[in-house]
DNA sequence: ATGTTC
């Protein structure tokens, strides 16, 4: 039986699984993105392809989707950012306290943390790895760290519940295992390139033990990025939710084990998310409303790209000074001395997160908790021209 | 996505 994952040496009269998008025709999602959630369902062993609504074109594999599989998984399935995800933490200052332009003026989260990183390690119950030079650093891409107010509350109960008042200040972090899950993921594709791994053999037990140790300290990575950011506007904070987006986990809810992989997609099983937007938009707290199967188990984990990081940098600079995208429509500061990223993640390269949030609410899949408003979102200090 | 990649 073949395990090649390859899009092109997959004939199109392979078996193909269920194929679901979960999103409203008023949600444009490139067709693109589409026929490669279509040619994964082809894959060996593959149960279910459901696109969720950020789905959009990536690398072979689309983003903002998830897959399961019986006999096999695909490590290419997940990407190389395992365990990328992202925390909520409860921050014990008052939103009128915030001081976004000075903090802007002096936060740095660049270069190793000068702090006892084994230790910090240890508490939270992770091995060390290699890359601790790289833990408590954001990444590049679409990693962030966000302080945030709150917008609204829709569901008071929920809000109270988790520990959180209208009146203070969140951080949302998203971030993943950087060099690590990176390492992981070319070893794999060194010995088997795009292909899968059948699920009794040697290699997947292997892929497998690094996998959950990169989702691991994918998470104590946000944990430091959190605690560097807190140290560094002088506050405090308390972790209210933590979900990963790139992971395969095994399922065995129907006798046989399946396999689900998730890439770019919040799990639905774990409580409540946050789905971000853009950094230009707000930010959804939401809870799941039901374990679904036809979702498997997933929810959308942003806003998804609507343009390429090539067009996006041509259109934003024709349009925009750098200068002017440092400030956003909810006169929050972003600081992101990368002129290329500042003009790759402008909020007009994302699609309308409200559309996104509203698919997965039609689709009887989450109800609102709250909407969080930007006050200063960190990318990058490293200047870049 | 990536202690990237010439």
């Amino acid at each position: 039986m073949r395990t090649d994952a390859s899009t092109e040496t997959l004939p199109s009269s392979a078996p193909r699984a269920p194929v679901r998008v979960i999103a409203s025709s008023q949600s444009w999602v490139e067709g693109e993105a589409v026929r490669q959630l279509e040619a994964m369902a082809r894959l060996p062993g593959m149960k279910l392809a459901v696109g969720l609504p950020d789905l959009h074109p990536g690398k072979g594999a689309p983003v903002g989707a998830a897959f399961t599989s019986e006999g096999f998984l695909y490590p290419y399935l997940v990407g190389s950012d395992i365990g990328c995800g992202m925390g909520l933490w409860n921050v014990d200052l008052l939103a009128r306290k915030a001081r976004p332009e000075r903090w802007a003026g002096k936060l740095d989260l660049e270069g190793p943390w000068t702090g006892d990183t084994e230790g910090f390690l240890q508490e939270h119950g992770v091995k060390s790895s290699g890359y601790e030079a790289a833990l408590g650093t954001v990444g590049g891409g679409n990693h962030f760290a966000e302080l945030q107010r709150v917008d609204a509350v829709h569901d008071s109960k929920v809000f109270s519940a988790l520990g959180l008042e209208a009146d203070r200040l969140l951080l949302l972090v998203h971030s993943g295992s950087r060099g690590l899950g990176e390492a992981i993921l070319r070893a794999h594709v060194d010995r088997h390139a795009a292909g899968g791994l059948a699920d009794d053999s040697p290699d997947a037990r292997t892929y497998l033990t690094r996998h959950d140790h990169a989702v691991e300290w994918g998470r104590a990575n946000r944990a430091l990025v959190a605690r560097r950011m807190l140290d560094g506007i002088g506050a405090m904070g308390q972790r209210v939710l933590d979900v990963c987006h790139n992971s395969v986990t095994p399922r065995r809810d129907t006798g046989r084990t399946q396999w689900l992989h998730r890439k770019g997609a919040a799990p639905s099983d774990e409580g409540p998310v946050v789905i971000p937007g853009s950094r230009g938009a707000l930010s959804y707290l939401v809870i799941p409303t039901g374990e679904s199967h036809t979702s498997a188990h997933s929810l959308a984990h942003g806003a998804g790209r609507k343009w390429t990081r090539t067009a996006a940098r041509e259109r934003m600079r024709e349009r925009f000074t750098a200068e002017s995208l440092t400030r956003t429509s909810f006169k929050s500061h972003v600081v992101c001395e990368n002129k290329d990223l500042l003009f790759e993640e402008a909020p007009p390269a994302y699609k309308p997160i409200d559309r996104v949030v509203t698919d997965l609410v039609e689709a009887g899949l989450v109800r609102v908790v709250a909407t969080l408003a930007p006050v200063l979102t960190y990318k990058t200090r490293a200047r870049s021209e």
